[in-house]
DNA sequence: TATTGTTATACTCTATAACTATA
DNA sequence: TATAGTTATAGAGTATAACAATA
């Protein structure tokens, strides 16, 4: 079978199947958007990892919350989301209360030093979410997509509760 | 500030700025769905990691494709395709070979059970998909939102080449 | 001097299971 | 017996730099 010359640049290679694959789009854009996010962020401690933003942005929005709550939303068990929030202690940016209510649970809550890097990270995120996509997609479609992947994303909640 | 009962149930928890982010929705859709993607390759040779399911299928459909070009539509280094390749080598799913044009490039080609694995591979992630998003989106709004984001994914290559 | 691919390394994430303390 | 969180571990991906061979 001849499929014409040798692909030996990536504009002559089709994708495929993958081509009109949803999970395929994306999978290849958290590549890229995570990776960008990674680079503005470097220096902070929430860099790297893809939970660190979410976790401090929740407990410094909601007092008390609890571990378990987080590992919820994203996706994650309990284990991985502690080692997190180990890290959010030993850097000063949470503290760990038992919960009065019951004693097997923990509340979170953001110290000062937490609170100010939530303020730098909320605004760094909305910038960065903003500058990657807008260079490749026009801002009525951001509109249609975010709806459509905010819904999706709240319809899987329900489904894995 | 009181902001209502602790927060020990998923819904009392709203998602700050992370609610109207795209990157927000884009990685963790990603998590989800590369995590029930990697189920259902449990036991084949591309499961776990991003990747190979690509460089398998493109190798199959582009006989004497260069590793530097399936890293540069990955968005992968080198060194990291290169690893996925050994992988495949050492499993008999591709060969390399040097180029007779250029001595520093390889030429890989698919092996008659990389063939098989790519017949089967591409059935499942296209059903994986389509299993997967039908449940939180509807077909139409699927379509709209692939649209939106392959025109991304190509708009993103062209600035990054 | 630049490019293709390899090697080495250090870091991180992922998944799993076993464990404790409490309910 | 179930749940919240911890600890331990093995496997895999990620990022970076240095390297050899070729152009």
């Amino acid at each position: 079978m001849d499929r014409g010359p040798l692909p030996t640049r990536v504009d002559q290679v089709d994708l495929d199947v993958l081509e009109n694959t949803l999970s395929f789009y994306i999978r290849v854009l958290d590549v890229a958007v995570s990776r960008d996010l990674d680079e503005r962020l470097q220096g902070f401690e929430v860099a790297r990892g893809k939970w660190k933003i979410t976790a401090l942005l929740l407990i410094d929005n909601h007092p008390g919350i609890r571990p378990s709550v987080l590992a919820e939303i994203a996706f994650k068990d309990r284990s991985a989301m502690g080692r997190i929030l180990d890290q959010f202690e030993v850097h000063g940016l949470i503290t760990r209360r038992v919960s009065a209510e019951d004693g097997r649970a923990q509340e979170l809550y953001i110290t000062e030093k937490g609170s100010a890097l939530a303020a730098k990270v909320r605004s760094i995120v909305v910038q960065q979410s903003k500058d990657f996509f807008d260079r490749i997609i026009p801002p009525a479609e951001q509109d249609v997509v975010i709806d459509v992947l905010k819904r999706a994303y709240h319809r899987l909640r329900e489904i894995q509760e």
